[in-house]
DNA sequence: CTGATTTGACCGCA
DNA sequence: TGCGGTCAAATCAG
């Protein structure tokens, strides 16, 4: 991680940010360890925010990435091609080129991702946890790889490997998509999205958004149901007012900076 | 009952 | 031969 740009800069702070928020949940969590408070609430939903800031900084950045890599292959262009004709089971070679990343979340990034195994590595205290896109049965062959740092148990070193072929097929019936999804659903193109896999549970093609990856990973991630609080959320209670403070600042970073591209952070205002 | 996850076994590469 | 990646049967959850 590179710090020669604003968005780099700002996804250091956030994640600093969100570890703190979350050394605050221990300590909230032990001087009153019965019930949830609603400053434990607040300290959850200053997680969640970080995290959203981090989620999008980092879409953005594989957004570009991604169109540097179409670039230099502009034959392999993963979202309109039809799934590359069935060959034997391709064993990945180790250390193969992958699509590093390291985030404070896991759980979410836009695809779904269906957990296949998960390996005791050796120097790492975490197992290493593998994952492939649920659309495999249509020729989608991407696959990430998701390992818990040593450094920091609250970030995870995310491997891309392949692209998604898949795209296409559930964006086509994108009108009746869209449709039904959320304003917030945002199109990345070949990035992801966090919130977008919670809050467009209505996939044609799989008939909703089962978010199968949620539930095996750490709790750092969104889970489906604090993401549906979060946008259903209407009354205004302390934690919404948090949440509009919250909804502020990401105007602030946008006014503040160019991102170039990074527009789409606004998306999360409703 | 169906689909997702878990986990031990297997395979291939270094 | 050990390690990392994948498979697939068993198990779990909705």
């Amino acid at each position: 991680m590179t710090l020669d740009t604003p968005a780099a800069v700002v996804l250091e702070l956030m994640t600093m940010g969100q570890q703190s928020a979350s050394h605050l949940g221990d300590l909230l969590r032990a001087a009153s360890p019965a019930a949830a408070s609603p400053h434990q609430e607040l300290a959850a939903e200053i997680l969640r925010c970080c995290g959203r800031v981090i989620d999008a900084l980092r879409a953005a950045g594989r957004k570009r990435k991604a169109a540097e890599y179409q670039d230099a292959a502009a034959a392999r262009c993963a979202w309109s091609s039809p799934p590359p004709p069935p060959g034997p089971p391709a064993k990945r070679a180790r250390g193969a080129e992958a699509t590093m990343e390291v985030t404070s979340g896991t759980a979410v990034d836009g695809f779904i991702w269906r957990k296949y195994g998960q390996k005791d590595i050796n120097g790492h205290k975490h197992p290493r946890l593998y994952y492939r896109c649920a659309h495999k049965d249509q020729g989608c062959n991407a696959t990430r790889r998701v390992q818990q740092t040593r450094e920091q148990p609250a970030a995870y070193e995310i491997a891309y490997y392949g692209e998604h072929t898949c795209r296409g097929a559930w964006q086509q019936g994108g009108a009746a998509a869209a449709a039904v999804a959320p304003p917030a659903v945002v199109d990345f193109g070949s990035s992801s999205w966090g919130s977008a896999a919670d809050t467009s549970r209505s996939s044609p093609s799989q008939g909703g958004w089962s978010s199968p990856s949620a539930s095996s990973e750490a709790g750092v991630g969104f889970g489906p149901q604090l993401a549906h609080e979060w946008h259903d959320t209407a009354a205004p209670d302390p934690v919404t007012e948090f949440l509009d403070g919250c909804f502020g600042w990401e105007s602030v970073l946008q006014d503040r900076f160019d991102f170039g591209g990074l527009s789409d952070v606004a998306t999360f205002q409703q």
